[in-house]
RNA sequence: GGGGGAUUUCCCGAGCGGCCAAAGGGGGCAGACUGUAAAUCUGUUGUCACUGACUUCGGUGGUCCGAAUCCACCAUCCCCCA
């Protein structure tokens, strides 16, 4: 099977300027594409997970990835997809965030030796000069089609801004640049990047009369039509330390049935051979395709060792063990403020399953809270370091753990 | 530059002087049912020293016994005209 046929076959293409030449491109290792990423926070999540994987693959092909980061473009702020305007990021937080992108980048790409590069488009956006941008690229766009690029269109309503409406043309100056310096031919992004990607193949071919081409890859959604990597209470962060492996771990195991098989189809390593065959799976064998792709998953990103002992925790509790890898909760000597014993809604704050110690009380007395398998009742119960002993396995509702001892 | 409108609790959105911690929906959380799924039903959803107290309705001042609701100014956003 080709790389390009896998890329269908896996449905992660989404559109494609000329299927032809970029199947002979990408399938006998021609092409040098670059996939931007602009650093708007300080950890990577799934959608940028997906483009490195994409990346990733080519480069087992024989491509050369070119890696941007975004660090001039993010001081503008791209507007698709969004409904507001992002909120300005200073130099100091953009520079933080590039650099974070770039160690957990290095787990994923292989740099050595003119297999891939990385480059930071701040190095050539921040010294441009209005006058001649204006003169050289601007004259080369339209601002009617500009504004029919549904990127905009989507803010026609809500407004916007006229620094944003400029990220299409510096977006467009990056594959143009990329071009010229790199032979950069292809550029690779998310399907909402689709007008922006544009924007550089039409530059290159107003400027230079080539031809560049653009591929996107499909956006992950879930049977709802929402973004996937997204919780109530946020991202899901590929840093261990934003989100830990093992909820990294459970988001995956969690996936709704209809999703289970696109996302192990998309995100995953697995010979799509195999994958066809989980294709009919249902009920309790659909349960053990979640396994399945959480476990792959967190492999991919955290390691072989991480997933095993997410995998492992996940097993004990759920299927009725002693938890024996739950995250442990240390009480600090402050913790038993009354009079050397602690309430329980303080321990909940303090694990995490409860934002406020009314929200905690609340869970309590609807029955949602067990410590060692018995049920609390009332919110004022409390415990001395003593009755903890070796240690107490504290549980808000089904999913959330942890193992409280006294410090 | 001129005119009009908006800003409410996580989100959308009612409220337009006391009965407002603020309707309704969404989302979240918990319970039942289950497969750590979905759907459904129930409860809950500002904070705390929780049968009570305290703090919220863009910001700052003011009127009033009393303000999310009235007034003034400021900020942000939207619409129409130029």
């Amino acid at each position: 099977m080709t790389i390009y046929d896998e890329l269908v076959a896996r449905g992660l293409i989404a559109q494609v300027t000329n299927e032809d030449e970029i199947k002979e491109m990408i399938n006998n290792g021609k092409a040098t594409f670059y996939i931007g990423f602009d650093p708007t926070a300080d950890s990577l999540h799934v959608g940028h997970f997906m483009a490195l994987c994409l990346m990733k693959r080519l480069q087992m092909a024989g491509n050369k990835p070119v890696v941007l980061i975004g660090g001039g473009t993010a001081m503008i702020g791209d507007p698709s997809g969004r409904t507001d305007m992002r909120s300005m990021m200073t130099r100091e937080t953009i520079q933080h965030n590039c650099d974070c992108f770039r160690k957990q980048m290095e787990r994923f790409i292989d740099f050595g030796e003119g297999k891939a590069i990385m480059v930071n488009n701040a190095d050539w956006l921040l010294d441009l000069n209005y006058v001649e941008v204006l003169r050289e690229v601007g004259a080369c766009f339209s601002v009617n089609n500009m504004l029919r690029a549904e990127c905009y269109k989507q803010r026609m309503e809500k407004g916007l801004s006229f620094l944003e409406f400029n990220y299409m043309i510096m977006q467009s100056y990056d594959f143009y640049y990329l071009y010229k310096k790199y032979g950069c031919n292809m550029q690779f992004g998310g399907n909402d990047q689709w007008s922006n990607m544009l924007g550089g193949t039409e530059l290159i071919r107003r400027k230079l009369g080539e031809d560049a081409h653009a591929m996107t890859i499909t956006l992950l959604l879930n049977s709802e039509g929402k973004k996937m990597g997204k919780t109530a209470s946020g991202t899901v962060w590929l840093d261990p330390k934003k989100t830990t492996p093992y909820d990294f771990y459970q988001y995956w195991r969690n996936v709704e049935d209809a999703d289970v098989l696109k996302c192990i189809r998309m995100l995953t390593f697995l010979p799509v051979e195999e994958i066809d065959k989980m294709d009919g799976w249902e009920g309790s064998q659909l349960n053990e395709a979640k396994d399945i792709l959480a476990y792959e998953l967190t492999k991919l990103v955290h390691g072989d060792e991480e997933a095993d002992k997410a995998r492992a925790s996940a097993k004990s509790l759920f299927g009725g063990g002693n938890g024996a890898n739950a995250p442990i909760l240390t009480l600090t000597p402050e913790d038993f403020y009354m009079d050397g014993r602690c309430d329980v809604p303080t321990m909940l704050v303090k694990a995490g399953f409860a934002k406020s110690k009314s929200e905690a009380r609340q869970a309590i007395q609807q029955g949602g809270v067990t410590l060692d398998g018995e049920k609390i009742t009332d919110p004022r119960t409390t415990f001395a370091p003593a009755d903890l002993g070796e240690g107490k396995m504290l549980r808000k509702g089904k999913k959330s753990f942890v193992k409280v001892v006294a410090g």
